[in-house]
DNA sequence: GCTGGCCCAATCATCATACGATAGAGCGAG
DNA sequence: CTCGCTCTATCGTATGATGATTGGGCCAGC
């Protein structure tokens, strides 16, 4: 499962340990021959994952400057191994916030213009999530795949490449927020119609009534998530890896 | 100018030659040792600059499968390398379109949270920028490298990674942008009670003022930009390098 | 003639080693 | 105490070799 190749795992090690604080902002991170020594890897993989690293952000290199990570503002938070081994990690507070708000924005925005520009494939591959969720809800399945695969055809189908980045980048925290707002025994159940509306709109070619739909369906999930997190002292969103995270959520399912 | 150190040239020139199309995405590039002889450079470069674009998606390598690139939605549009390449190489019209969307909706929200969120510290700066603009107008000056400023001040003052993260991503098309719609010789002068505006209503904690203020002024600067693209038969956006289009602009201000 | 599986080689993946280049740190002189 | 020089740790680049993987071609059998 891990052992998949050197240079993939290696990046993946490092890119955890730093985005954990492992190695704090700022500091330097050991010379890379003996970061070689310390992952049982060669001098060679260390340095083509340090230039991995450099390319999404997170590290700065020079000679007698060392190879130092840098802060946060840096880092390329639209990368979905950034995203991904932030989720991993542990989601903080911050991170939701600015990711709620920028979900907000960008979704009704980028339905409004799916529902302007969306092909027939795309709409059909729309169409088959929601069957998937509908079948989920009916006959027990797994709701959140299909909600994730949804709202990613949705954004998919605005053609801009911009969006469709970013929903790519927002896929782990999404998939994490629908496992929140969707163990309301009945969260599914009763968000199935507000998917419906967004989807016939966009079928409709009815740009403003898509975007309000698609704000319905947002400010719903939000209000979920509030209501699960309020009801535990410490938030759980802090510190705490997504793992025990999603467990949680799936514990409140059933 | 072009000699800093092999690495950073060699991953400019491979990034460049991706993005401009002069390799097309699906298909394969040279051999490592092909493309080191080529470039000059040890296989060692090429491999470490291989890996830097497929830490930004520009590519995918595989034993046998050689090294092939990605095709664009798979690019990672949020990284200042990607958007800088794409801006000198030419920006496409479907290219400002998508970003010009994005603008409009992500600046009127990042500068309401500005309104909410701004330090003492962030309005120095913004108001710093202000300042240089002012001075462009009245006694002659970089107009456009003090707009950046003003409005990248503004986004950063949001705190909110992605924000941020968008607003270095955006700086490069931002400044072609700028400096289309600065190219009428009122522009300036007229666009600047319009950053005013925007700035007093940060200053004044006005979230909702802000956020109207900054509508009012992206879509005066997309109106210049619409009148001055129309002035020209063919687009000039369309495969023309920004070097060009700079210098049009720029033409056209004395 | 077509299909299926096996083998081969092209190409990347990894390792080891060596030397050049750079820039921060400590030391010495004024 | 300050300035500047040297010195050395650390990254940058180059070279050569071997292992690992997989796409495609070849051969056999139906």
């Amino acid at each position: 499962m891990k052992a998949k190749n050197v240079h993939a795992s290696t990046v993946d090690l490092l890119g955890e340990k730093i985005v954990s604080g492992r190695y704090p902002p700022g500091t330097r991170i050991p010379p890379e021959p003996t970061l070689g020594d310390e992952l049982g890897v060669s001098r060679t993989v260390v340095r083509e994952a340090v230039k991995s690293l450099v390319a999404k952000g997170l590290l700065v290199t020079g000679p007698k400057l060392g190879t130092r990570v840098m802060h946060e503002e840096h880092w390329n938070w639209f990368d979905p191994d950034v995203v991904g081994w932030q989720a991993k990690v542990g989601l903080t507070r911050e991170f939701l916030r600015d990711l709620q708000e920028l979900r907000r924005v960008v979704e009704p925005v980028g339905v409004r213009l799916a529902a302007e520009r969306a092909t027939a494939q795309d709409i059909a591959e729309i169409e088959s999530a929601y069957a998937g969720m509908k079948d989920a809800v009916e006959n027990g399945g797994d709701y959140v795949l299909h909600d994730l695969r949804f709202h990613q055809g949705l954004l998919r189908a605005c053609h801009n490449r911009m969006v469709v980045q970013m929903s790519k980048a927002l896929g782990a925290l999404l998939r994490t927020s629908f496992e929140i707002s969707t163990s309301r025994p009945d969260g599914p159940a009763s968000s199935l119609p507000l998917h419906r509306a967004v989807l016939d709109a966009v079928i409709a070619r009815s740009p403003k009534k898509a975007e309000r739909a698609s704000i319905v369906l947002i400010d719903a999930a939000n209000d979920d998530i509030e209501a699960v997190l309020a009801t535990r002292r410490k938030l759980p969103s802090l510190g705490m890896p997504a793992e025990r995270l999603k467990g949680m959520a799936k514990s409140r399912l059933r």
